[in-house]
DNA sequence: TTGAAAGCGATACCAA
DNA sequence: TTGGTATCGCTTTCAA
């Protein structure tokens, strides 16, 4: 009695279905298997029965033979910066309409992405999306031996075979500083981000040389450290306390709120006294009090691609190659970037 | 000669350490299992010799037979609210320091909860954290039986039999309220978020009954439809087409950015002319921006009584009876409320 | 403390 | 199209 009471609160299994419709275990698989060969007729009979036990697939069980969870792993390494939680949620979304759970991981403050990957790995995900961070070429042999496989987001290795979708950061440097020249500002600088960071130094090179290709052979370059609006802040303070720039190029947006903040709390006024521009479009850039000229991430086309290259597109095999594909971003223009309301006499003097 | 290369290409198992030892595979799984019986001696020279040979347990395996998978789900309706991602980010990092895994799930746009639960027990978590939404009874009932604890995180439902753990919204809104009038403020509005939370309701009851029993028994309430920086926005503009509020509180931060952002565009200032208050304290609320006064969520004792529920703090049994835990909040007073620039000589006549 | 053997709940191959 | 049967890699009695 007490044994059957405990049954009865264990979950159905195909078993059960089987002896319930009086066909064999094998059939019900089948008929929960889409490509298999079982009859239509058969078909609804088990879906149907299986709903009147109440009978689900044991994925684990599932999973243990057919070395595949459906589901895919995101590491994101911060989630309080609007950008990678934009960008997780779109993921999600398209994993989603692929089938796919989603596992997330997120390091804990200066542990290595390596460092999580095993435990990941142990639980034998589809595929491993890491966004903000990078592999060491170790781990990523490991993955590939465990034909698992892996791409980063938003971050690239050259030296490293990994498979790789980002924005172009060198080209979105570029398009910020065509566009800050192209407003008549003539003395430049520069916040970075994570020093180390493939994207930072990225939108650095794009805009200095550029700006240096424009006949502006000098920017001042102040370290932030890392992404953060009080790192952008702090920053901008730093960079004041020398010739104030006429227009600034914040490594994210988070960090171009900070250094706003802190102009305007010296008294300026942006883009009047100066212009500031960042990097991601998250969505409180379009506020107001902000209203940031920025470059918008095309979210869409990356996550598509990413999942295209864990091979979760259906005609589509995971590619292992370690390519890399950059991603043009798109310039949004708002009203933190403008022409100077009063130019210094002495700059003007250099353009003539 | 290929079948061997195959061999090595897929992961060691227990099988395969156990041979190269010259032990029982019983043994290597002992040597993982903490509470098995083995000797120091023995244990050593398993996990040696599995590190040597890259053997990692099987957890799909284990979970076969154990039924527990050591991941817990965390369902959120709203990847976009910094409030929803910093308590995301709080409960991982708990969940990590209890060894658990996080499967993320965000049911699309106008899906409800009900609908990605099942795809979540066939995942066998071992527990189920819901935050922002509801589930209904039936699906609390198949839970119970499949013995998944879960716990509604930032709701509750009173007449369902399901765990809750939530900041006291009515006390947050009893708090607010008593802020605002000690300030000498006159005339309220409130600004509402989703029309059918419990979170927006009470809020509104603690802010309304208080400011009632304090003598101010009007309060403009006005629909916000959802917790978005555009819908304060625009309730804030219709406010502004009636008689001016001296104080508002948003439902939420976000909210109420939207708010002020709102009331400065129409040439009012903030604390000046109109004071605002927000719920949550998102990490944007500090900005000199907008500097707003709020409720803190005790988001570490959240997290930290979400995990009791679920049984995961190890001495603790998970509670199965369909309590709420409230828990308070602080009010965190910043510059975006204050004292009137100009109190009207009417309101003025009223208090004395 | 260790080894042998019986599952856990499915999939997949081979006959029928 | 269906029914048997051998795995998948581990945990867990039960003996030794």
């Amino acid at each position: 009695m007490k044994d059957q009471r405990r049954q009865r609160s264990k979950r159905a299994t195909a078993e059960d279905v089987a002896r319930h419709l009086g066909v064999s275990q094998s059939t019900i698989s089948r008929a929960f298997t889409p490509a298999a060969s079982v009859s239509d007729d058969m078909r609804r009979k088990v879906i149907e029965a299986a709903a009147q036990l109440g009978y689900q697939p044991n994925v684990i069980a599932r999973s243990l033979i057919t070395r595949r969870t459906n589901m895919v792993a995101i590491v994101i390494g911060n989630l309080v910066d609007p950008f990678y939680t934009t960008l997780l949620d779109t993921l999600m979304q398209h994993l989603r309409a692929a089938g796919k759970q989603t596992l997330l991981l997120s390091p804990g403050p200066g542990e290595h992405v390596d460092a999580v990957l095993p435990a990941l790995l142990q639980y034998q995900v589809d595929g491993i999306i890491i966004t903000s961070a990078t592999l060491s070429s170790e781990m990523a042999q490991i993955c590939a031996q465990r034909e698992t496989p892996v791409v980063l987001l938003n971050r690239y290795v050259p030296g490293v075979d990994i498979q790789a979708v980002s924005c172009d950061n060198v080209l979105g440097g570029r398009q910020i500083a065509e566009h800050l020249v192209a407003l008549g500002h003539q003395r430049f600088a520069f916040v970075a981000g994570q020093p180390d960071s493939s994207t930072s130094l990225d939108r650095q090179q794009g805009f200095v040389s550029t700006l240096a290709q424009l006949g502006f052979p000098s920017c001042a370059i102040e370290q932030g450290g890392e992404y953060s609006y009080e790192a952008g802040r702090t920053a901008a303070q730093r960079l004041l306390q020398r010739e104030p720039p006429h227009a600034v190029f914040f490594a994210s947006d988070i960090m171009a709120f900070g250094g706003m903040d802190a102009f305007r709390e010296a008294g300026m006024e942006v883009p009047g006294d100066i212009s500031v521009a960042g990097f991601n479009d998250v969505p409180a850039a379009t506020w107001p009090a902000y209203s940031l000229t920025t470059i918008r991430h095309p979210l869409e086309t990356m996550a598509q691609v990413v999942l295209r290259r864990l091979g979760l597109v259906p005609k589509e095999e995971p590619s292992c190659v370690g390519s890399t594909t950059l991603i043009r971003g798109e310039l949004v223009i708002r009203s933190s970037t403008g022409p100077r309301r009063t130019p210094d006499k002495d700059s003007v003097q250099l353009v003539a």
